[in-house]
RNA sequence: GCGGACGUGGCGGAAUUGGUAGACGCAAGGGACUUAAAAUCCCUCGGCCUUGGCUAUACGGGUUCGAUUCCCGUCGUCCGCACCA
């Protein structure tokens, strides 16, 4: 077998050579999708199919796939996503469905500024450009888009509804500034998100990343964790495993915030107490220590006197940035002198340590640590030799022999050397602290309160770049941070920016940011921050369902549209993305833009486009290959592969995700060009499961495009005599072989479409284009009877209503020599005949003893004994028993029937 | 470390609430057609022995008339989170 790519024009012609486009072969034409597929396209745009109204009375059904980035080009990650989508689009619409099914670009992000700095090309200009190359990429895929709601981010009419949007949001509440430590970047003067930091250095300039304090603006998420938690319960349709990440990245605890009192504090005499958060208050009598984090206050104001303890804090803020470092770092701790007392026993004294491990933005910035019950905790004390006095134990170890050494116990267990709690189970002693804590007052105040936690903070939403949404905000001396009045919306990005210089041009502008205060009049200037790229994604959804509206959305046309039906994208924005949207809605809906809550009914995952890599060269002069430069061939049963060029050997490497780094990138353009659109398509939906990743091969792509190719053979080759009978299932004879079959599959298929079953949906279409073939040639050749003819016609209009939703372009060309004169794209769906589906007789396997041993088969309907008698007369069940008399004869309806011996 | 998912032929993968393991495709081998090739069509295709069996869903147990499916343990792979008190 031999494996050829193809790279530039000539080589495609090349490959179309081969295959033969063109060719007459016997009745009917080879297939050719080059011609097919622009003409239908052509016809759905001027009949304008996919055009959806919002005032049609039919039931409404959204399907939406992840916006793209507008980088230029398409990747086979899109052809799958968008060809997933388009199933589901075309196949609800033939259900009779109203669908929205509409495409626009996540068009504002750092790529086009680094454009701009490296190719001198303003990010407008890069960006339309690619928007508008990706878009005749897209459209040469034959989706069933509604094209005439299309809109980009980084349009000044969607990126104003967005400053509407957060004006809205502010006046409610919902958005903040704040101080706040963010990645800064020294050289390129900008601010770095965590996965542009890399072993604590800028990805682009290689500079060391400090820790700044800068005031940013937030959104309110946090008010909403307890209810974004609470409705993943409502989210059936969602994979488990997203709900999980979910759950897990909110990370509700509940447990109790502690006072404890300062007794000596020979550096710090106006500091009374420490408050601390934790979530095992059962453990307190084995508190051996305080930690506070080294940016808690109190840390601080002890920096302020000791260059000791500032250099350790600032040494603690250094490993902050590495994951690699924190992975690593040892649990390092400095003493701060002070002693606290412990709550239920004045005279015990804890010593305050500040550690590098204590978080400050998370519970107070504090804890107690208890090291027999807490492993970070004990590693700290045997580290710094404190105490380490279990509190829980196992219910069957004794107390006598039973000592933490290395490892803490964080089991459940009963609780000793507890004082009041002794005997009791940890959980009756968390409720015992409570209470007591509750009771017990200090300066008018609660000792002890419970507190639920979230692991989940604020979004921090400023960027300081050019190329997003302005924040709609102006700084003025006198009235502070006043919004602009809505009536001056949209703040516009200029355009005359310059990239020449690393930083924020919004901040350089000569003119841009200075501006009257709305309030006062007096000179004031703009926020230059633009927002995070994550907030346009988080409502376009909205938008789409009336993207000419002049307020951000028509309340009416959303909640008609909204939830998304079927959302379908990459597991990557597992978190992001689908936390961000789900607190949008929350928030368009407490400012009156929606009436929902939840924005996706229905979410799926689907999985990427992976390819094997190809390299030549080890080490550093490793140098990988394309996939067109190389040949594979088989010999002795071992896949070789060569380099088409010069023949070199080039070895075989791992199967993995497309990426330029290891250029086992397979354009879509050139498969599009080469095979068409539905062979591309039918590819990417066969073979694996939608939600796994499915490995991209050029024998897959064969393999899709031979059934394309077939499928069209079979049909135009019948297709003159087919039209000569009327389209009607036989009720006997051959025919109703026939018939039965492709009714079954009618109903199999609607079945996997309908749980985006694509791969199984596939391997269904094939058992029925295998049983057609014969027939179908058979057809041909003039040999078949009226009653055959009628009833091959009509599983040949079932199979291309079959095939519509995956091959379109194919399907439509097959209902036009099948005589039919409407588009396919707007024919209604097929109904399956329930007495084709079901049949009289039925064959049963007969196991004996939980081995199959006969088939059987009997009339669908006969009764238990009958059954029994019918096995028991069989001969190989005769022979099996060898004699003995059976026990027990299960017979499971329809099913299958086990004697037992 | 914590949490989760998964493990089936040479490969991708099917198998309803526990009910014939390997559908369908890819790859491979054989044959037909052809001067030849391509395309197409037909046949074979988990392993072992002789027809008929035996054996087989990572490995070891268990529950069951019956387990790829449920339970326990072991090994392996992948993903998410990562000092969250």
């Amino acid at each position: 077998m031999t494996r050829s790519g193809f790279h530039d024009e000539g080589q495609a012609q090349n490959y179309s050579r081969i295959q033969g486009f063109g060719r007459h072969i016997m009745a009917s034409e080879r297939y050719n999708p080059r011609e097919v597929e622009p003409r239908w396209q052509q016809q759905w745009n001027e009949a304008k199919v996919f055009e959806t109204a919002n005032d049609d009375p039919r039931d409404k059904y959204y399907v939406l796939e992840m916006f793209p980035y507008p980088s230029g080009r398409i990747h086979m990650g899109h052809v799958r996503n968008y060809a997933m989508g388009d199933v589901v689009a075309r196949y609800k619409r033939a259900r009779g469905y109203n669908v929205l099914h509409p495409m626009g670009w996540d068009a504002f992000g750092m790529p086009a500024e680094n454009a701009a700095m490296k190719n001198k090309v303003h990010p407008k200009t890069w960006t339309y450009e690619n928007i508008a190359s990706m878009r005749k990429q897209l459209k040469s895929m034959g989706l069933s888009l509604d094209w005439s709601r299309e809109f980009a981010t980084c349009d000044v009419e969607y990126y104003h509804r967005q400053q509407y949007l957060f004006l809205d949001m502010m006046e409610k509440g919902l958005v903040y500034r704040k101080n706040s430590k963010v990645n800064w970047d020294p050289v390129d003067m900008t601010v770095l998100a965590n996965e542009q930091v890399i072993d604590g250095r800028g990805w682009r300039s290689d500079a060391l990343v400090e820790q700044r304090e800068l005031t940013q603006w937030f959104f309110k998420i946090t008010d909403f964790a307890q209810d974004l938690l609470d409705q993943l319960d409502t989210l059936d349709q969602w994979p488990e495993k997203v709900r999980l990440m979910q759950k897990n990245w909110i990370g509700r605890s509940e447990g109790m915030t502690i006072r404890w009192q300062v007794v000596a504090s020979a550096t710090h005499p106006d500091l009374s107490e420490i408050k601390v958060y934790t979530t095992r208050p059962d453990t307190l009598f084995g508190a051996s220590f305080l930690a506070i984090s080294a940016d808690h206050p109190v840390a601080k104001a002890a920096a302020a006197q000791s260059a000791e303890i500032a250099a350790f804090c600032d040494e603690c803020r250094k490993t902050g940035t590495s994951v690699a470092a924190l992975e690593t770092a040892e649990k390092m701790g400095m003493d701060t002198g002070i002693r606290v007392a412990h709550p239920f026993d004045a005279s015990w004294q804890v010593p305050v340590y500040i550690a590098n491990f204590v978080l400050m933005d998370y519970g107070t910035g504090a804890i107690f640590g208890c090291p027999s019950g807490d492993q970070r905790d004990l590693d700290f004390a045997n580290k710094y030799g404190l105490p380490v006095v279990p509190v829980v134990m196992p219910a069957n170890e004794d107390k006598a022999t039973f000592a933490i050494t290395d490892e803490a116990y964080v089991g459940d267990g009963i609780m000793i050397n507890s004082r009041f709690l002794d005997g009791m189970s940890p959980e009756a002693a968390f409720q015992d602290v409570a209470s007591r804590l509750g009771q017990s007052q200090i300066d008018g105040a609660p000792q002890g309160e419970r507190k639920v936690n979230f692991r989940l903070r604020d979004w921090g939403i400023s960027r300081q770049r050019y190329w997003g949404c302005p924040i709609p905000v102006i700084h003025c001396e006198v009235c502070g941070v006043v919004p602009v009045p809505k009536k001056d919306l949209p703040v516009k990005l200029p355009d005359d920016v310059t990239f020449d210089v690393p930083g924020n041009p919004l901040d350089r502008h000569p003119t841009w940011r200075h501006v009257g205060c709305p309030q006062c009049g007096k000179a004031a200037r703009r926020e230059t921050d633009t927002m995070d790229t994550f907030v346009d994604s988080s409502w376009y959804y909205a938008r789409f369902t009336a993207p000419w509206e002049d307020a951000p959305t028509d309340p009416r046309a959303a909640d008609a549209w909204l939830p998304v039906d079927q959302y379908i994208g990459g597991i990557e924005h597992a978190i992001l993305h689908l936390l961000y949207s789900r607190f949008f809605t929350r928030a368009m809906r407490a400012t009156g833009h929606v009436g929902m809550d939840e924005p996706f009914k229905g979410l799926f995952t689907q999985g990427m486009v992976v390819h094997e890599t190809y390299s030549r060269g080890e080490g550093h002069g490793r140098e990988w290959i394309e996939p067109i430069f190389v040949k594979i061939d088989e010999i002795d049963g071992k896949r070789q592969a060569t380099h088409l060029e010069s023949g070199e050997p080039i070895s075989i490497g791992s199967i993995e995700k497309m990426s330029k780094s290891k250029k086992n990138v397979v354009d879509p353009d050139d498969i599009i060009a080469s095979y068409g659109a539905d062979t591309a398509r039918f590819f990417v939906l066969s073979d694996s499961p939608p939600e796994r990743d499915v490995i991209w091969s050029e024998s897959g792509v064969e393999g899709a495009h031979r059934f394309v190719q077939r499928v069209w053979r079979l049909i135009s080759e019948a297709a003159d005599v087919l039209q000569s009978a009327p389209s009607r299932a036989a009720s006997e004879g051959e025919a109703l072989a026939i018939s039965q079959i492709a009714h079954r599959t009618l109903k199999q298929v609607q079945a996997d479409y309908d749980r985006l079953g694509f791969n199984k949906a596939v391997a269904r279409i094939y058992e029925l284009v295998n049983a057609l073939a014969q027939p179908l040639a058979t057809v041909a050749a003039g040999k078949a009877d009226t009653a055959m003819v009628s009833a091959v016609r009509e599983a040949s209009e079932i199979l291309v209503h079959l095939i519509s939703p995956m091959t379109p372009h194919l399907a439509e060309e097959c209902w036009r020599v099948l005589g039919n004169d409407d588009l396919l794209a707007q024919a209604i769906w097929p109904a399956f005949d329930e007495g084709l589906v079901v049949d009289n007789q039925i064959t049963m396997p007969i196991q004996v003893n939980g081995k199959k041993r006969a088939d059987l088969t009997i009339a669908r309907d006969a009764d238990q004994t009958s059954i029994e008698q019918a096995v028991l007369a069989l001969e190989s069940i005769k022979a099996a028993l060898d004699g003995k008399t059976p026990k027990k004869i299960i017979i499971v309806p329809q099913r299958i029937v086990n004697v037992v011996v």
